[in-house]
RNA sequence: GCUUCCGUAGUUAAAUGGAUAUAACAAGCCCCUCCUAAGGGCUAGUUAUGGGUUCGAUUCCCGUCGGGAGUACCA
């Protein structure tokens, strides 16, 4: 029932149509007032009367029926309440019936959406900083998915550059087989610190020579770079496991290798490629951008001749709808001269790229330094929230069957959940305090609001099904609104590429639950009421695990 | 310098142009013979600044101040 659509067309306004008129209700900011709310403020001018009077009359005209149960006038604005029980019944009958799929739809049938997200580096370890990138591509393919949307999640590895050269240089110079074999990324990562420390002009040279090797197919240069491919992907696939992060493609900045020529080609042809300083470029000045790099003036290609081969790629191979690019703020720039640089070449589908831009990670003492070893490990901070989730439970619930497996979904689901609770474009000042508080507006929360659904559910024996024409009382309404604003929460949050929507909706619903649930009595209540109540209770419990779903956080049956 | 993003309680943040700006954390007080206290209740406390558009601005536009990011051969 789209209530908003049904009171339009109910209503009349002389020159004023339905949709307009949709398009105007608001929502009350207390449900004493109402449940939608029309200002007539701008109807004023059309109709030549004061917005009081407009209220007034259109009041007078309104029937109240099943659907809408009470109308009002206040100071401009016509509040309508709907009518509590055909709303209970709708949404709970809904929801018990399409379960962990309650908030999907079809939406997006037939159309797929490419999504470029995490990205990691070989041979660099996961710090704090990729977390962003990472859970909220993984919670947008998630939506996207939930939405009908054929989703491809590429990880375009960031495997192709000078610093190549300088770990097989490093390697050569220090290295030990069994020792990086044994080590893994973090022995690899160490090699690549060294290097940056002692590296002179001698090193500094030998290294571009061993990036050339890599270029020119050398054998030794490139099985040694292929094991550090292999080193790394087995180590981010375990932080991928513990984070329900996947991808179908690992095409990665070398995949692209061979692929920018027929781009360079194209430019030339079409005229936009120019010489400057030495290098080639596509000149922005129109657009008031700097110029966008294609080749250096020693020949080689950029970051710049990649992404716009990829993007081409990836338009002939999945014919992407839309193609998102989850990569922080930092890299604004870039991606408005990529996009602008496609549309110049004639791409029309230029306007489908997406650059989802989200805020920067810094540490309290200031920015994170890889080469200078200032940096927050990713699994030690997924480590640090699982110890403190087990220490909590060996206090409060020693006697917890699942123990381990409890500790691991309460400590990811808190780092997930940290980094996906805020608008992305805010800056992040990362701090240990902050990630392990267990307590109020986090998925801790949520969960323990599922804990407590689950308990009250298992105590019951038999079934319980909802009854006709109950009329919910103030605390039941509140949870029944706000289940019945899932699926437009999740559709908001694909909208605006923002999975916080979410994160933001399980918190509100858990809160409203709570209060239910301390001041109603649920298996104990009189006649119909404890149907009811354990309808809701098991309504919540389905929308809650959906809302945390989508966002790679599971939900354990008991804490 | 130029471009761009951000500026809301002590702190971290919410709020399709709508009514009395909403939460959490921290602070103070209260609630476990009662469905899980990782919970609930109460108290106190906020839109940087000057203009403009509007019936109405935290939201849109212009300026100022403060902060982040970017600004040619790194990614």
């Amino acid at each position: 029932m789209d209530y908003k659509q049904y009171i339009a067309n109910k209503i009349k306004i002389e020159n004023v149509g339905a949709e307009e008129i949709m398009s105007a209700i608001a929502l009350p900011p207390n449900s004493d007032m109402g449940d939608y709310a029309l200002p007539c403020f701008k109807f004023a001018k059309i109709l030549r009367k004061s917005p009081v009077a407009i209220a007034e009359e259109l009041k007078n005209n309104f029937a109240t029926d099943d659907v809408i149960s009470e109308v009002s006038a206040v100071n401009g604005y016509l509040n309508f309440k709907v009518n509590k029980s055909g709303l209970a019944d709708s949404v709970l009958n809904r929801i018990l019936n399409e379960g962990d799929s309650y908030g999907s739809s079809r939406e997006g049938a037939g159309k797929t959406i490419c999504i470029d997200y995490s990205s990691v580096n070989i041979a660099k370890p996961f710090h704090i900083g990729h977390l962003s990138t990472t859970v909220i591509g993984g919670a947008l393919y998630k939506i996207y998915k939930f939405l009908g949307y054929n989703v491809v999640g590429i990880n375009h590895l960031g495997d192709y550059g000078t610093q190549f050269g300088k770990l097989i240089s490093a390697y050569k110079r220090w290295g030990d087989r069994e020792e990086v074999q044994k080590g893994g990324i973090h022995a690899i990562n160490d090699l690549y610190v060294r290097f940056n420390t002692e590296a002179d002009e001698k090193m500094e040279s030998e290294a571009r020579e061993y990036f050339r090797l890599i270029e020119s197919g050398d054998k030794e240069a490139n099985e040694l770079f292929e094991w550090f491919k292999e080193l790394t992907l087995e180590y981010v696939n375990q932080i991928y496991k513990k984070l329900n992060i996947t991808f179908d493609s690992y095409a990665g900045e070398r995949f692209y290798t061979d692929k920018m020529q027929p781009i360079i080609d194209e430019l030339k042809a079409k005229n936009l490629l120019k010489e400057s300083e030495g290098a080639q470029i596509v000149d922005l000045e129109p657009y008031g951008m700097s110029p966008c790099l294609i080749l250096r003036s020693d020949g080689a290609s950029l970051y710049a001749t990649r992404d716009l081969a990829a993007a081409v790629y990836r338009k002939n191979t999945y014919d992407f709808y839309k193609c998102l690019y989850v990569v922080a703020y930092q890299q604004n720039l870039h991606f408005k001269q990529v996009f602008k640089v496609l549309e110049l070449m004639g791409k029309e589908w230029a306007k489908d790229l997406v650059h989802v831009a989200y805020g920067m990670v810094s540490l309290e003492d200031g920015a994170m330094s890889t080469r200078k070893g200032k940096v927050v490990w990713l699994e030690d901070v997924i480590n640090k929230c699982i110890e403190k989730a087990s220490a909590i439970i060996n206090e409060k619930n020693p006697d917890l069957v699942n123990k381990e497996e409890t500790a691991n979904l309460v400590g990811i689901g808190a780092v997930i959940f940290g980094a996906l609770y805020n608008n992305k474009i805010k800056d992040i000042v990362f701090s240990y305090d902050k990630v392990l508080s267990f307590e109020g507006e986090t998925s801790v929360y949520v969960q323990y609001t599922c804990a407590r659904a689950n308990s009250v559910l298992s105590k019951r024996e038999g079934g319980y099904k909802i009854p006709q024409n109950y009329s919910p009382n103030a605390q039941e309404s509140e949870v029944i609104k706000a289940l019945a604003a899932f699926p437009a929460t999740v559709e908001d949050a694909a909208e605006k590429y923002e999975p916080s929507c979410v994160a933001r909706y399980a918190v509100d619903l858990a809160q409203k639950f709570n209060k239910f649930y301390i001041e109603c009595k649920i298996l104990t209540a009189e006649g119909d009421a404890a149907d009811f109540r354990l309808c809701l209770t098991k309504a919540t419990l389905v929308t809650l695990k959906n809302a945390l779903t989508l966002l790679g956080i599971g939900v354990p049956e008991k804490m």
